[in-house]
DNA sequence: AGGTGGTTGATTTTT
DNA sequence: TCAACCACCT
């Protein structure tokens, strides 16, 4: 290994100078359990960075020697990067700096073997799970309409989540589920991927801590022990439980751990996340120092007591109070509408004098709670000739066209993936139904044998119509001869080769829906994408763990993006949109989780506020059009919890009781009494034979919006908000809101 | 085996 | 509202 790095100490190192007196301690407080506090835009990355050029350079360890832990390749890959850069270019083999998955799943090829896999075992991806799930509950009799597999899925990922093995889950707690057999499924699943030599996310950290908790391997524990003299962890408010222990397993070596993170931004606790972690840090890890970094670098500090005095309502917390250096800055703009539309249009108009101020669209982001929000925004941007990019949405590697070339590259590798062959068996269109999948599993099952196997005991007999079985021969052929092709052929020629071989990028091709054309760009750009790998079996490895979206961020453009996907990036110019009770809070969180709901809600709030450097504005909606039906929105109290002084708030008129004196106090945006959400009856017929009453607020085709004055049998006076006063029938016009 | 209509039910997302 | 999914039909 070529880790030895040799530095000159005589100088004070440069990574050291800009950091302030908290920045420094927490690079240099290197022995021992250290939680480093890094609020929003404090520096973290820079400590992070700085801290492991400071191990390195003072000589107390090799990169070998040290485990740095991030929650995203992402975060990983800039680590690398900015690690290097700050050594002068070191190279970076070698370094255990990675995903807690794909460090997991390193550690785990080396010892497959002690939890039954071999060591090519493949990493199923959560569409694979769901299939495989399902067909076990098939085999059970249970209800797939009553006990959806998706759902259940989801509960064993938290049991992972928790490194909870089939044995280890409380049983009482899911007797009613799936009619009682959900611990029986969750051994079968366990079952049968070690069967078909997968592993999901969850059990590449699941069955390592197995392997680690094991006294008969300790062995392997403390090999990692005596290698790793210093760990270190970013987002550290983030881990689950499962990542929690394995952290603390390895940590019990050297005792040297630093994690950083921000108990304030830890919104991932539905997948998993649990607060507690970094909440009794100090609990945890013996004489455990906790260093606080509150000076912010981005915002201004009308932004930071905005974002603090709403964050100060969460009893769940550590504490801290960031500031900045940036002056007051302007104050937040807090405005009210009608609706979606006018929201969408409220913002358009900002975003426009914001140019006027010569602020460029890279630097203005608009934030949503939920992504059906995202349509308005963009109707509104395309007719205004705003470039914008919707920012996260579907992965790379779940699109079905890339998952299809996966399968079949899976297939290749290992024959023993039956959800592989499965995806692909009858893509393109081969004739092979699922009568004669059927067959095949029930005939693997009796003997015991994979869908591979039972394919090429089947077509030897008679069991299968003829067509059916010198189809299934022909692609075992074809299988076996694209296999043959591993060693000896370029793996991206070889991919390119099978998935036109096959017929799969001709289905394609052939296509015409509209966005075909973009799928087999895609596949293209896979192909090309492998060729920064070495071998197809790295390549699918990395592709399982890593593959993204190739984001080609070129020109200017607005973000457009959710407030999850906003964590880590900043912008001048922030959109805070859909503020309101119900959307955000959103109902379902605080229905499912209750006050811990809402105090991840409040620090989606926080994590949403502090991305502004510059200039932040909220807005809210009197009606939100969700799921086809109006709603009643109320503005979310998260708007209550912001100070008075940081805000300059304003509504449209008669948001709330149309052309009538508001219930809105002098400061103009808050009702005094707060009528609770509702659904509103479309269909109540009048005694006037028509659905309409007064007050009504309606949409004609011709005319636009408009309230009705007045009601004569089926005719309708009705005051339009851009054509004036009219009257017209009302089989034209259509209900929109009480 | 493959196409079609009717029902359902719907956040947030990384690995 | 709308898309995805499944049962049913051809």
């Amino acid at each position: 290994m070529q880790d030895v790095v040799t530095f000159t100490q005589s100088e004070p190192a440069s990574y050291m100078e800009t950091l302030n007196s908290e920045q420094r301690n927490a690079v240099e407080t290197l022995e021992g359990s250290v939680l480093v506090l890094a609020g929003a835009g404090t520096g973290k990355t820079r400590v992070l960075t700085a801290r492991l050029a400071h191990l390195l350079n003072t000589g107390h360890a090799y990169p070998s020697q040290i485990l740095s832990v991030t929650f995203t390749n992402k975060a990983a890959q800039e680590m690398k990067e900015r690690v290097s850069n700050l050594l002068g270019g070191i190279p970076v083999d070698g370094w255990w700096l990675g995903t807690f998955h794909s460090l997991a799943a390193r550690m785990l090829r080396n010892h497959a073997d002690l939890v039954g896999l071999s060591s090519n075992f493949t990493i199923l991806d959560p569409d694979d799970q769901i299939r495989l799930l399902k067909q076990l509950m098939e085999l059970n009799n249970i209800d797939h309409k009553k006990w959806i597999p998706k759902v259940l899925i989801n509960i064993i990922d938290r049991w992972k989540d928790r490194a909870l093995t089939p044995d280890q889950v409380n049983y009482k707690n899911v007797s009613e589920i799936a009619d009682g057999k959900l611990k029986l499924l969750y051994h079968q699943y366990q079952e049968r991927l070690r069967s078909i030599n997968a592993c999901d996310f969850g059990d590449l950290l699941l069955h390592i801590i197995t392997i680690f908790k094991n006294p008969e391997h300790k062995e392997i524990l403390e090999e990692y022990h005596r290698r790793f003299k210093y760990i270190l962890v970013d987002e550290y408010q983030d881990t689950n439980v499962a990542q929690y222990l394995w952290l603390r397993l390895l940590a019990q070596g050297s005792n040297n751990i630093c994690c950083v993170g921000d108990d304030d931004q830890s919104i991932y606790g539905w997948r998993g996340a649990e607060v507690g972690n970094i909440l009794k840090f100090e609990q945890d890890f013996p004489d455990a120092k906790i260093i606080r970094l509150e000076q912010n670098y981005r915002s201004t500090n009308i932004i930071l007591r905005a974002a603090g005095a709403i964050i100060a309502n969460n009893t769940e917390r550590l504490g801290k109070e960031l500031w900045s250096e940036a002056g007051d800055g302007e104050k937040i703009a807090v405005h009210g509408l009608w609706d979606g539309e006018a929201e969408a249009r409220w913002i358009g108009e900002e975003i426009e004098q914001l140019q006027r101020k010569q602020y460029s669209l890279n630097e203005i982001a608009v934030l949503v709670r939920a992504g059906f929000q995202t349509r308005e925004f963009e109707e509104r941007f395309i007719k205004l000739g705003l470039s914008y990019k919707v920012i996260g949405g579907q992965r790379f590697y779940e699109r079905k066209e890339i998952r299809d070339a996966l399968a079949y590259l899976r297939f290749v590798v290992q024959p023993a993936d039956d959800l592989a062959l499965e995806r692909i068996i009858n893509l393109p269109k081969r004739g092979i139904g699922s009568a004669t999948i059927n067959t095949l599993y029930a005939y693997g099952r009796s003997h015991g044998i994979n869908l591979y196997d039972s394919i090429m005991d089947l077509t030897q007999t008679d069991e299968l119509r003829a067509k059916v079985k010198g189809t299934l021969m022909k692609l075992i052929d074809d299988f076996a001869r694209w296999r043959s092709l591993v060693d000896t052929m370029k793996h991206s020629e070889l991919a390119a080769f099978i998935l036109d071989e096959s017929g799969y990028m001709k289905m394609w091709q052939s296509d015409k829906a509209p966005d075909s054309p973009g799928r087999v760009e895609n596949l293209k750009e896979l192909i090309s994408g492998m060729e920064s790998y070495d071998s197809l079996a790295e390549f699918l490895e990395h592709v399982a763990l890593v593959l993204e979206n190739h984001d080609n961020s070129e020109g200017e453009f607005i973000s457009l993006m959710t407030l999850h996907g906003s964590k880590g990036l900043e912008f001048n110019a922030v959109f805070l949109s859909g503020w309101e009770e119900g959307l955000f809070p959103s109902q379902r969180t605080m229905d499912e989780n209750g006050i811990k709901g809402l105090e991840e809600e409040r620090r989606l709030a926080y994590v949403g506020l502090t991305r502004a450097r510059k200039r932040a504005y909220i807005s809210y909606v009197a009606n939100r059009r969700m799921y086809g039906s109006w709603i009643n929105a109320v503005p979310s109290r998260f708007i209550d919890e912001l100070p008075k002084e940081c805000i300059k708030s304003s509504a449209n008129t008669g948001l709330y009781n149309a052309g009538r004196s508001s219930h809105w106090d002098s400061s103009g945006f808050k009702p005094q009494k707060k009528p609770k959400c509702q659904i509103y009856e479309r269909k109540v017929i009048n005694s006037e034979g028509t659905i309409f009453s007064r007050g009504d607020r309606i949409f004609h085709d011709k005319f636009g919006y408009g309230v009705i004055t007045n009601i004569d049998g089926h005719k309708l006076d009705i005051n339009f908000e851009h054509s004036g006063h009219k009257r017209v029938m009302d089989s034209f016009v259509e209900k929109k809101l009480s």
